[in-house]
DNA sequence: ATTTGAATGTAACTTAAGATACTGTGTTGA
DNA sequence: TCAACACAGTATCTTAAGTTACATTCAAAT
C-alpha cells in the first residue's frame, strides 16, 4: 500500500501524513458494477481512490435515477466525509465504474489529521471545493441543456473516464443514468450516428467526432 | 458588532474567536435587491449572516438563470470559502432577498482560524457539508419535479425565507429564477389559485393552504 | 385626466420528450 | 437447433412546457 499512496497522494500529503495513512488504512477492491454503498446506508470510513473509477448517483421516491458525478485517481468523496463526521445516513449511491483501488481511512481519523495536518485540511477543503463545482456542472446540464446536448456531454465524459473511445453501455443503462426513457435514448442516438458522430453497436457505441 | 456577533453565533464560536472576528470584521448592510457578487466577479471576504437572507443564483451563457438556494442567518457562502481561499472568480450571483447584514472576514484570517480553532473547523466544514445538501435539494427539484411541483416549492422556500404568508413577486421575476417564462408561471398559479391554495394580486400572491 | 408602461390573463400553436406498442436481430443456453 | 431473452429500431400518440400574440388592467408620471 505504501507503494501506491506514495505515488499517488505523496504531492498532496507529507511524508508524515502518508506514513499514518499507510498504518491505519486499508486497502479495498471493487469490481466494475459493484455497489459501494447505497442511499440510507451508514459509513464507517471514508474513500481515497487510488486507482479506476466510482460513478455517484442521486435517486427519487419513484426509483427513478441520475448520475451526478465521477470520482478519480486522488478523488475523494465529499459525501462521505459529511456522513462520517455528522454520522448521517448517505445521499447517493456509489457504484464501481471501472476496477477500482480504493484506500479506506476510519473516520475517527479523519477529524484527528485534520487538526494535525495542514496538508489533510487543504485535501479535505478542496475535495468540497471539487465537489460542488461537480453539482453545479451538473446543475447547468439538468437546467440549461436538452437531453441530445446531455447525450453528448455523456458520452464525452464517459470516454474520458475510461480512455477509450468505445462505451460499453446499453441504451436502457444510458437512460437511466440520464433518467429518461430507452426510446428517447435509441432516438438521440440514431440520430447522432446518421450525422456520422458515432457508430452504434450492439452493446457498444464507438465515438468518431463529438 | 460584539452584540450581534454573541447573540448569532457564540453556540458555534468559542469565546476568543469571537473576540477576535470582533477585531477583524467589518459589519456590512446590504438592502433587499442589491447585489453582492456577480459571476466572475472575484472576492475579497468571506461573509457570515447575521441577519436577513440572500438568494444564489446561477446563470448560463444565455442569461437563462436558476436559483440555487438562500443563505439565512448563521449561514455562510461555500462558494466563497472556496473562491477566497483558491483565489478564484465566483461561479454564482448572490443578491439580497431582504434587507440583510453581514459580517465580512478577511481571507487570511479564515485560513489562519482553520489551524488554530476547532470550532471554526466545524463551521466550516458544517457549511459544506449543509450546501452540498441544499444542491442535492436543487437537483432532486430540477431532475424529478414537475414545473407545477417546483412553483409549489418555490412559494413554500419563500415564505420561509420571508416569514409571511405573502409573497411580493411578479410572475416575470419567478420565471427567471424557475427558469421558464412568465406564460408559464401565469398558467400554472392561475391553476392554484382556481383550486383555492393561493389568491392572486397585482405583484404579490397570497398563499392559503399549500 | 391622459398617457405610458408594467403586470397579468388567455388563446393558439410548436416542440421536446415521455409512453406505448410492435418488429427484428443477435446471443445464450437448454 | 431452437426457444427465450435482451437489445435495438421505429411508428404513433400524448403531454408538459415553451413561444407568440394580443387584450386587459392597474399604477405612476406628465
Amino acid at each position: 500500500m505504501l507503494n501506491e499512496l506514495k505515488e499517488n497522494f505523496s504531492h498532496l500529503f507529507e511524508d508524515e501524513l502518508i506514513e499514518e495513512i499507510n498504518r491505519v488504512g486499508s486497502i479495498k477492491q471493487v469490481k466494475e458494477g459493484e455497489r459501494l454503498i447505497d442511499i440510507g446506508e451508514y459509513l464507517r470510513s471514508m474513500p481515497l481512490l487510488v486507482s479506476g473509477a466510482i460513478k455517484i448517483l442521486r435517486e427519487d421516491n419513484n426509483g427513478d435515477e441520475l448520475l451526478l458525478y465521477f470520482l478519480e485517481r486522488g478523488d475523494t468523496c465529499a459525501m462521505s466525509m459529511t456522513c462520517c463526521i455528522g454520522h448521517s445516513k448517505s445521499e447517493i449511491r456509489a457504484i464501481a465504474e471501472l476496477d477500482t483501488t480504493l484506500i479506506m481511512i476510519p473516520v475517527q481519523k479523519m477529524e484527528e489529521w485534520t487538526g494535525k495536518y495542514k496538508s489533510w485540511r487543504n485535501f479535505v477543503m478542496t475535495s468540497y471545493h471539487t465537489r460542488l463545482m461537480e453539482m453545479l456542472d451538473t446543475i447547468d446540464s439538468i437546467a440549461f441543456m436538452n437531453m441530445d446536448e446531455r447525450l453528448v456531454k455523456y458520452l464525452k465524459d464517459k470516454q474520458k473516464i475510461g480512455g477509450e473511445p468505445i462505451i460499453n453501455s446499453t441504451h436502457q443503462e444510458i437512460a437511466y443514468e440520464l433518467n429518461t426513457s430507452r426510446v428517447v435514448i435509441s432516438r438521440l442516438l440514431k440520430k447522432l450516428e446518421t450525422l456520422g458522430k458515432i457508430e452504434l453497436n450492439r452493446n457498444s457505441i464507438r465515438l468518431i467526432a463529438l
